[in-house]
RNA sequence: GCGCGCGUAGCUCAGCUGGUUAGAGCGUUCGCCUGAUAAGCGAGAGGUCGGUGGUUCGAGUCCACCCGUGCGCACCA
């Protein structure tokens, strides 16, 4: 108990605890002691494990630790899982660059079982690196977790998607979507949205001849679709015309947009039409490369087009654009799509064949130009979507047989959902994440990959029925066998990971029949987004509803998730879809109830932190330099919920000297002490009322604190709670501890002294278990040296302690109140010695006080007195000597009363003599006076607020309705007992340089040829030898081995100390 | 382009339902204190509360528009 060391590394003493948690299995303890308890359900949002864990990660587990420390030392039971997102394209594309291979046929060339194997062991590659970080940040988790390629996962996955599919909610279109031609699929919009970078593209302006000596100008920033294009599409309603120009050609385009297509006087208009009566207008196609089976190359009607860009016609290639596409469906358009899903133009397409899309766009260009067909050319810069897996690939919208899941009729009940979800901050609801719910669009399911979770949907290859399966097992009842190759495959190799049954290649092999039905059922190629395995978290955790089924209705919904801005489009919008689906019955909000939303880490100049631009300390090396703690509470205490947060290491340096330092200090102190006297915490500690008001204040104040942090947990403002303990800390060690010092070392036994030692232990035990959820490190240090609480087992930690709660025997509002004036008042006092040049050891005959309200610091002049070393305070009997007064109105409470004629009163009583209202008001209890209006007017103590200001010609300073005057007379007397304490300061310092202990004896020898100084030192001979610890104090000759100088005042003071 | 957030001291940020002298920490200058102190304390300097207009007796706070910044959305063919 009470060790305290010369040098304290934060960093060592956490290692210490990490080992002792481990080794005493605090955690799970801290698990077991609240299992009866009421839950507190969280889901840890997976994060995909193909990475190093950066900052962002740093605080986000951080900022989920705090709530859940905070939950559980309220008694909650906190069971957390940790989970890994381990499917999808983060890991292929990973694992593409490993091998080497590109696309689709390198892939394949490489062998998908092969392939897949490296993706599982891609994703635990960095798992230990993660698993580091969380167990050095101090956060707490269960590593027993789920994986999304596990069996049981994968299982309750295929049970959602075929429920979504029994209700008719997931089906199958031929429509345009986001396409990744280089990595052969579809992306979601959420995924989409991630890639989105401005580029210049061209912008060209096609003249598609009519055949008639006309040409119709269309716009495009996507050339390489023009070779495609089997319509155009008109405004039906907006006015078109025909213009002439000089040199002959007539072209047709948006009446409203001639002007800005074409010079002035260089053309004249010839005719104006409605866009209606261009309804049927054939033309020409730019190339003859294929043929579009249908309806084509003609003018139609299209209500999406506009007039705000381009000519008013726009160019149609429905197996493109999704307008385009859709368009074409709704008039029976013909199909003409050249590019093949690799991107590249297929074999008839002349001279780009074999190219890539992108590429083609200069060819063919020019191809127009030289055709005469390029009206006119330009640059288009514009933000457009990229991989972003991927960053040089562009995606293209390409028309294509794809799964969806119909959550745009359900939009409404997700909007529902989400609303009743508590969002920290609130604006988040409605706005992101609302917005996002709102436009939502349908999911894109679907992705032609290899490592997914395999979308279970099998067809008949005769009939085409459709059937969806939700286990292996139904899978095994149409099809005892149906495992048969994946089992040969196992036993010929027992390495196999078992979970490659449910994934590609293997599952791919799974088919059966049915009796009285022709063909076979083969599984639809495709693997799903792993958005939806992320998702499905909420239930395929536990492998429901196959299994666990209790586990999950336990864990439903979770009462609280947290995570960064950036799930609005991920994580959170897949919850809230799938939940929303699939348990149409539950309550609302599902499948969270509450969110705290984070920003993001930036550096010190508030830039993005990039791996590529190294902006950023490694985690790792930032948490052993400054402590988990210090980098923990410049997390926590500085970023409000949905706020970014800057982090360098001064941030940490910050958190180190506010908030570790500043506690050690007041620990150290108490335990030196402690030490020395030999004192120990004896419970019951002595009743609150019996102790002096110094530590019933202190105690007031951590009651005040306790409420204040329980009412911000319950907003979810960590932060705020934290900026509350600050405080706390700040008063522990500015206020209460340098007025407690003395009575910690006065000699023998007394009640106070027991009072001080009991009462400081009990604030710093408190102190330490309300800063465990925050900084659990230093909170174990401080509670196991502060020696208390001791479980059965005989293991005491901070974290299996409860949280305080508030105790109405503690609360003293006036008692904090009244503390606050007094300290507010030695400011003042402090002031007035600065401004004088008055130093604090040279101690003052009075300190005279004006009060508005000297009720308020009554008895509590002496250690104010004591504070500002005066002899003696007076409460003022004339403060009309010192002060002036001004009586301003109370404008919170007269406004509504007075209203308009507000500042004809603010006038009227600044315009008097404030000292005349004063005493009008002292005398009569209110003050009559006449507005400039002519109103009579009467006002009340409480209308009116009085301000005093020092009187010209004293040493005084004022703050509201307190003045502190002080005489600024130093007499000899006076002088000398300053020259003592400057004599005792000396000693002391050397004592300190010497390095002694400090409770050892001294003999000190000084000399001095100033006579008054020496009188000085005579005179207070008694009260230096009490002071510091000297037997004796003699005058002669000093030791000249161990001299010390001191300049106090004019004169020099020599002097040696000798240990006794 | 549309939407959301942010914009308060050199830096990082507080400022509740509008109430009149706008706060804190860091930094800086001066001073002080030290028997917990490689610490701490006080004071000074430093602010058109992004801008303009409006509502109101009163606006950092509410409204409108604008500017800057970050993010989100996305068929700009």
């Amino acid at each position: 108990m009470f060790e305290v060391e010369q040098n304290v590394s934060f960093p060592a003493l956490e290692r210490e605890h990490l080992a002792f948690w481990k080794e005493e299995r605090i955690f799970e303890r801290s698990l077991e002691q609240n299992r009866a308890g009421k839950p507190f359900i969280f889901y840890e949002g997976p994060p995909t494990a193909n990475g190093q864990p950066h900052w962002g990660s740093v605080f986000t587990r951080v900022s989920k630790d705090v709530f859940l420390r905070y939950q559980t030392m309220r008694g909650r039971f906190v069971p957390r899982r940790e989970g890994w997102d381990t499917h999808g394209l983060p890991v292929e594309v990973e694992v593409e660059k490993e091998l080497g291979v590109k696309g689709k046929a390198g892939i394949e060339a490489y062998g998908i079982e092969a392939f897949s194997r490296k993706c599982v062991q891609s994703v635990w590659r960095y798992i230990d690196a993660w698993h580091d970080m969380s167990q050095r940040i101090g956060f707490w988790l269960d590593t027993d977790g789920y994986a999304t390629y596990h069996t049981y996962y994968v299982e309750s996955v295929w049970w959602a998607l075929k429920t979504l599919f029994d209700k008719n909610l997931l089906y199958q279109d031929y429509k345009s979507i986001w396409w990744w031609p280089q990595g052969n699929t579809g992306l979601s919009a959420g995924e989409v949205g991630e890639g989105y970078r401005a580029v210049d593209d061209p912008s060209v302006v096609v003249r598609f001849r009519t055949g008639d000596g006309r040409s119709l100008l269309a716009w495009t920033t996507t050339p390489w679709t023009l070779p495609s294009n089997v319509a155009l599409a008109v405004a039906a309603k907006e006015n078109y015309a025909e213009v002439k120009q000089t040199d002959g050609d007539v072209l047709i385009m948006a009446r409203a947009l001639v002007e800005k297509h074409l010079p002035e006087d260089s053309y004249e208009i010839v005719r104006e039409f409605v866009g209606k009566d261009l309804e049927g207008l054939e033309y020409e196609p730019l190339y003859n490369w294929g043929d579009p089976g249908g309806k084509a190359h003609v003018v139609g009607c299209g209500d999406f087009v506009t007039l705000d860009s381009g000519t008013g016609i726009v160019h149609i290639a429905p197996a493109f654009g999704e307008d385009d596409n859709r368009y074409g469906k709704e008039q029976g358009l013909g199909f003409l799509q050249l590019v093949e899903p690799d991107g590249t133009f297929n074999a008839d397409s002349e001279f780009v064949a074999g190219m890539n899309f992108k590429a083609a766009d200069k060819p063919i260009m020019r191809d127009l130009k030289e055709r005469g067909l390029l009206f006119s050319q330009a640059t288009y810069r514009h933000d457009y979507p990229f991989c972003p897996r991927a960053p040089l690939d562009p995606l293209i919208q390409y028309a294509r047989k794809s799964w969806f899941i119909r959550t745009s009729t359900e939009k409404d009940r997700v909007v529902k959902n989400n609303a009743a979800v508590r969002w920290q901050p609130e604006h988040i609801r409605d706005g992101r994440m609302g917005d996002f719910l709102r436009n939502n669009v349908d999911w894109a399911l679907s992705r032609e990959r290899w490592w997914g979770t395999p979308l279970p949907i099998w067809i008949n290859d005769e009939t085409g029925t459709m059937e969806a399966v939700s286990s292996t097992a139904e899978i095994l009842v149409r099809n005892p066998d149906a495992f048969a190759a994946f089992d040969r495959a196992k036993a010929a190799d027992p390495d196999l990971p078992d979970d490659l049954r449910v994934h590609k290649p293997w599952i791919d092999e799974v088919t059966w029949t049915r009796d009285g039905e022709p063909g076979t059922y083969r599984r639809v190629p495709e693997v799903i987004d792993c958005w939806f395995d992320a998702g499905s978290m909420p239930f395929a955790q536990w492998g429901y509803p196959h299994q666990n089924r209790d586990k999950f209705e336990a864990a439903f919904p979770a009462d609280f998730i947290t995570e960064a801005i950036d799930q609005t489009r991920g994580w959170w919008n897949a919850m809230l879809q799938i939940s929303t689906l699939l348990f149409p019955d539950r309550a609302v909000p599902h499948p969270f109830r509450s969110c705290v939303v984070l920003g993001f880490i930036t550096d010190a100049e508030g830039k993005k932190q990039s791996k590529r631009l190294r902006n950023y300390e490694p985690p790792m090396e930032a948490l052993e330099k400054y402590s988990a703690d210090a980098v923990r509470w410049a997390l926590l205490s500085n970023t409000a919920p949905g706020l970014g947060a800057k982090f360098d290491g001064p941030i940490a340096t910050e958190a180190v000297r506010d908030l570790l330092l500043k506690v050690w200090n007041v620990y150290s102190f108490l335990a030196t002490y402690a030490r020395i006297d030999g004192w120990e915490p004896q419970p019951p500690p002595p009743p609150v009322a019996t102790r002096p008001t110094l530590d019933r204040w202190i105690l007031a104040e951590l009651d005040a604190t306790v409420r204040d942090v329980h009412a911000a947990f319950e907003r979810l403002e960590s932060n705020v709670a934290a900026r509350r303990l600050q405080a706390l800390v700040d008063g522990l060690s500015n206020w209460y501890v340098r007025r407690s010092r003395d009575r910690f070392w006065t000699e023998g036994d007394s009640a106070d002294k027991h009072a001080a030692f009991s009462t400081l232990h009990e604030v710093l035990c408190d102190v330490a278990t309300l800063l465990a959820p925050f900084t659990p490190f230093l909170a174990e240090t401080l509670f196991q040296r502060l020696g208390r609480g001791v479980d059965s087992d005989g293991v005491s930690s901070v974290h299996l302690l409860h949280l305080p709660d508030a105790r109405d025997e503690l609360a003293d509002d006036d008692l904090r109140a009244a503390m606050a004036a007094v300290r507010d008042l030695v400011a003042l006092g402090l002031q007035v010695r600065n401004v004088n040049r008055l130093k604090v050891r040279q101690p003052l005959a009075e300190a005279i006080l004006v009060l508005g309200d000297p009720s308020r610091v009554e008895g509590y002049t002496d250690m104010f007195a004591d504070e500002l070393n005066v002899k003696r305070v007076t409460l003022s009997d004339e403060p009309a000597k010192y002060v002036e007064y001004e009586v301003v109105p109370n404008f919170r409470a007269l406004g509504p009363k007075l209203g308009k004629r507000m500042p004809l009163c603010k006038k009227a009583l600044a315009a008097a003599d404030g000292s005349k209202l004063h005493a009008q008001l002292e005398s009569t209890g209110t003050i009559r006076m006449r507005l400039t209006d002519g109103d009579a007017f009467e006002l009340t103590r409480a209308e009116v607020e009085i301000r005093l200001r020092a009187k010209e010609g004293y040493a005084a300073a004022s703050h509201g309705d307190r003045v502190v005057v002080l005489d600024t007379r130093v007499t000899d007397e006076l002088k000398r007992e300053g020259a003592a304490r400057e004599v005792i300061h000396h000693i002391q310092a050397a004592r300190k340089k010497l390095d002694l202990k400090y409770e050892a004896r001294i003999q000190v020898t000084w000399h001095t040829d100033d006579d008054d100084l020496a009188q000085a030192v005579t005179e207070h001979e008694s009260h230096i030898r009490r002071e510091t610890l000297a037997t004796t104090t003699q005058r002669g000759a000093p030791n000249a081995d161990n001299k010390h100088e001191a300049s106090i005042d004019d004169a020099t003071l020599s002097f040696s100390i000798a240990t006794v």
